[in-house]
DNA sequence: CCTGCAAATGTTATAATGTTGCAAACTTTG
DNA sequence: CAAAGTTTGCAACATTATAACATTTGCAGG
């Protein structure tokens, strides 16, 4: 799979999108899922921001084309793309943002900077394993890791406000 | 400090409580901190469950004791606690949880037992410096490190089930 | 003691986030 | 097509968190 620009990188976001969803959709496929419009649409949206969504702002967008959603809507959607790996919830900001290694059956590491909302998703084997070790350590069986750490980015360590 | 009993391991759980307010008292009052009737209790609260405690579940334990408390009360006494480092959130939880480690300014590993709900707070030397390092790689500077695992503990990989 | 300030708490209302339950529409399968 | 299963619409509700402003409390000077 090709790396894509990090998010904080000018870059042709648009390209980003669609080579996330032509995945999406592959991977449906593979997994017999049904990406069905909303899904297709919620996971676009969620593509589209550089930010994590809420899933109100989500139903606030699709409000905004027409689409006349309630909050089951979309939190049914994203319940599908989570349980297809195709994004990943940031509990620490109660939002979604799209996973960047969909498929891979991983655990993200998010880097979320704190000045200009941009959140990297690292795909960190050392963090897992460490994770993995401390826990074997006390005969703790993981199943679901949760790593979110808060700071700055290197963009807004020297010139801080970046949108 | 000495090494409190695990959680999930029986043990004099009041001499765990008393032990804790005595170390937050000192705590504050070397800070010049406030600790504060309310304060107190809260913390006093979260350290008698056994699992993390929601604020409104705190907030149903004042009413029960004839205190009249309203939500802002709640999370006033926790952003307190939070800010002199006596309790943690846990963000997939949305609850507290008392520090094992207070005052010595760390960042907490926690294990989330999703059968018996109990939580381990880990210090995790190894697990902060794989993710400093990762962060370091793409010049992230992470200032607050949420790391939540949630799984089995030890005794309910055997029997699954226990309060 | 009193006075005045700052910190803490009380109180009411409201915002933000997430869920339940059931009915209608759509898809798949035989 | 008919049955069965899945997805969506919809209304109500539950949970978690904050805003705004009034009141009380603790404390330092006068
Ligand atoms: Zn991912
Ligand atoms: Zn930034
Ligand atoms: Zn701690
Ligand atoms: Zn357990």
């Amino acid at each position: 799979m090709p790396e894509r620009a990090l998010p904080y990188r000018p870059h042709n976001h648009e390209a980003c999108v669609s080579q996330a969803l032509a995945d999406a959709r592959a991977i449906c496929r593979q997994q017999n899922a049904r990406l069905t419009p909303i899904r297709e649409r919620v996971l676009e949206l969620i593509w589209q921001s550089h930010k994590p969504l809420g899933a109100y702002d989500i139903l606030a967008m699709l409000g905004t084309e027409g689409h006349n959603a309630a909050p089951p809507t979309v939190y049914r959607a994203l319940d599908f793309l989570l349980q297809h790996g195709l994004v990943h919830r940031i509990a620490s900001l109660n939002a979604f943002t799209g996973c960047t290694h969909a498929g891979e059956h991983h655990r993200g590491t998010f880097l979320i900077c704190r000045e200009c909302g941009n959140v990297l998703e690292l795909d960190a084997p050392d963090v897992t394993r460490a994770v993995e070790a401390a826990a074997a350590d006390v005969a703790f069986r993981p199943e679901e890791i949760t790593m979110e750490v808060a700071g700055r980015c290197p963009r807004c360590q020297g010139e801080p406000g970046h949108a």
